[in-house]
RNA sequence: GGCGCGGUAGCUCAGCUGGUUAGAGCGAUCGACUCAUAAUCGAUAGGUCGGGAGUUCAAGUCUCCCCCACGCCA
């Protein structure tokens, strides 16, 4: 049994994400996740909140609350929609858990004691009413090149100049509106990233198997410019993982906290332990302590050898889990697990334009839900996967193309195998006639699509998959429509009781291949034919006489109801702009 | 400006290390069927593979130049 940790870019805290970002990373990771699963696999699932920062801070400022309340009350509104999404978590944790504090702490002691952490003192702008310093982007002044009025900090957005904070004339905060902003001198952390700067190119030359995406924007950190550069890895701000060295204090550096880049990858290890802590992991073996249940799954030299790690996320995430982390990981030189395949994605673009979480264009999670059940958008986001370029929502093709699948192709033919016996046969499996020609002809599609299948899942290869289950759906249809059971019924009922009792046994397999994309609609169909086993189906003729004879079912609800036409231009008129 | 990823039928996309008449789904048209959510199944039409030049016996697939879209960076 093979063992598969994998996870998700770990979504940030301050509101609601909307469905490109679900698609990038979460949605692909879960359906990873069950697949691996219903495969007999061991699987560790993991995703968290994302939840330090200056933008976390300002969120909670505005919703006037303390942040940690803020942090803690959004924390269940993203896990409480994620599990309405079907996102199958082991566990979903924090970036602010005490197992996080502890962990980045020791990593950064580790890293110290490697002489890979040099101290800088470098000159910011704080500003005295916000009572913090301001990052680039939080200082808006006019433009020193074009007089431009609203330049921010790092960049002027009308004439593109790039800019200083202290070059802006007039500068004031973005937060605040305060002008009374000076500059100051502060002392903060580096990772000195450019040590290892080989070490990275080599694991990332070694990887050629991963996607074109990943390795090249990975390399084009690498060797831009002056390549490879130290990162800060602290921040002056109050909330955040208090910067220590290990468990002792760090000099100097009192008051600080880590850069929220530095600690959100470290919780996808302290996840585990948050797993371990929750009472979620299964009981330690013999003389095995507590540690020993989520090292086997992050320490090399603690079992985790045999771990395959997939992690998931969208491109502007790449940089990060290709250098900054592992640079983490390697500096660290402690047989922490390095991760194996990184599945990245583009963006999925709303109706011609961004998905703007600003602006409420396009939809958000809570808001899909609202308006169709989790599995239609799962299926829809899932089979147009921005794999090999940025993909497009529509509300024309969206409704075209899950009327087609999930109605038209899927549903319909669900409800037209059941109702037919029922109206012919009643509500067992008839057990009558015998194979010929046609059911071996469809053994023999079924078995050549489920294996495509299988490799597609096993490659990751999320659009090709759906493509593949869907053709294993119509598969169906052209199977009943070539042997026409209503109308051999006349001449030989026998022969038609054979037909049926294959379209039912289609109805199980499809209730247990469809699962990682669309669960709900696939346990529907799981219990209409009564199939409690959910053994993955290797073998096509297997598969198509799992239903004994005389075993009852009964005929469902339909499994999705077409969406009209008035109900997409409402939705499009809703979902245009301006979140209320 | 530099870099990256793309530009293949009306739409969304497959096309590995170059090799017979360039594929799929949707949409369109025609036909079949009538069990079913007016669903299904079949057939047909539709592309000088962004433009140009080159390498080769042979290029959507390699090289160079250009154009367009998106993204990242300075």
């Amino acid at each position: 049994m093979a063992r598969h940790l994998i996870t998700s870019a770990i979504p940030y805290i301050n509101g609601i994400k909307h469905l490109g970002n679900l698609v990038g990373s979460q949605l692909p990771a879960d359906l990873y996740a069950r697949y691996q699963r219903a495969r007999g696999n061991e699987v560790l699932f993991l995703c968290a909140t994302d939840e330090h920062g200056t933008p976390a801070e300002l969120a909670a400022a505005k919703a006037g609350e303390p942040v940690a309340d803020y942090c803690a009350r959004m924390h269940e509104v993203q896990a409480d929609i994620a599990a309405r999404f079907g996102l199958s978590f082991d566990h979903f944790g924090r970036s602010s858990s005490p197992q996080n504090h502890a962990l980045t702490q020791a990593f950064a002691g580790r890293l110290a004691e490697r002489g890979l952490i040099r101290e800088v003192t470098e000159d910011q702008v704080y500003s005295v009413t916000d009572g913090r310093f301001l990052p680039d982007r939080y200082i808006e002044g006019t433009c020193p090149n074009c007089g431009f009025e609203d330049a921010r900090g790092d960049q002027c957005d009308n004439c593109t100049k790039q800019l200083d904070p202290t070059d802006l004339i007039n500068p004031r905060s973005t937060i605040s509106g305060a002008t009374d902003l000076e500059v100051r001198s502060t002392k903060h952390l580096y990772l000195e990233q450019s040590k290892l700067k080989g070490d990275i190119a080599a694991w990332i030359d070694s990887k050629t198997d991963w996607p074109v995406l990943t390795t090249s924007i990975a390399r084009k950190w690498l060797n831009d410019g002056e390549g490879l550069q130290d990162r800060g890895i602290t921040r002056d701000l109050h909330w955040g993982i208090p910067v220590k060295r290990g468990d002792q204090d760090w000099p100097g550096m009192e008051g600080k906290v880590f850069y929220v880049w530095f600690d959100a990858p470290i919780e996808y290890i302290a996840c585990a332990q948050e797993w371990v802590d929750a009472g979620k992991a299964p009981a330690p073996g013999d003389g095995a302590d507590k540690d020993s249940l989520w090292e086997s799954w992050w320490r090399t030299d603690r079992g985790a050898d045999d771990v395959r790690y997939t992690q998931f996320m969208g491109k502007d995430n790449v940089p990060f889990h290709t250098l900054s982390f592992p640079a983490t990981i390697m500096g660290a030189d402690q047989d922490w697990k390095l991760v194996d395949y990184i599945k990245s994605f583009n963006y999925l673009n709303y109706d011609g334009g961004q998905f703007s979480t600003s602006r409420g264009r396009g939809v958000f999670m809570d808001q899909a839900l609202e308006i169709l059940p989790a599995d239609v958008w799962r299926w829809w986001l899932l089979s147009h996967a921005p794999e090999s370029s940025d993909a497009e929502f529509t509300w024309e093709a969206f409704q075209q193309d899950v009327n087609k699948d999930l109605a038209d192709v899927l549903g319909n033919f669900v409800s037209r195998i059941t109702k037919f016996c029922r109206s012919k046969f009643g509500e067992a499996v008839p057990d009558s006639g015998t194979p010929g020609e046609a059911e071996a002809e469809l053994t023999q599609e079924l078995q050549s699509r489920m294996d495509a299948y299988v490799r597609h899942m096993d490659a990751i290869e999320v659009r090709k998959a759906a493509a593949e289950l869907r053709a294993i759906w119509v598969a169906g249809n052209e199977y009943l429509q070539s042997t026409a059971p209503w109308t051999t019924f006349k001449t030989d009922p026998e022969q038609a009781a054979c037909q049926v009792r294959h379209g039912l046994n289609l109805i199980r397999l499809y209730g247990i291949l469809s699962a990682p994309f669309i669960p709900e609609m696939a346990r529907t169909m799981r219990d209409a034919v009564g199939a409690d086993d959910e053994a993955w189906p290797t073998d096509a003729a297997a598969a198509l006489g799992a239903l004994p004879s005389g075993h009852a079912f009964t005929v469902p609800e339909n499994l999705f109801t077409k969406i009209t036409d008035d109900q997409r231009a409402e939705w499009a008129a809703r979902f245009a702009g301006t979140r209320d």
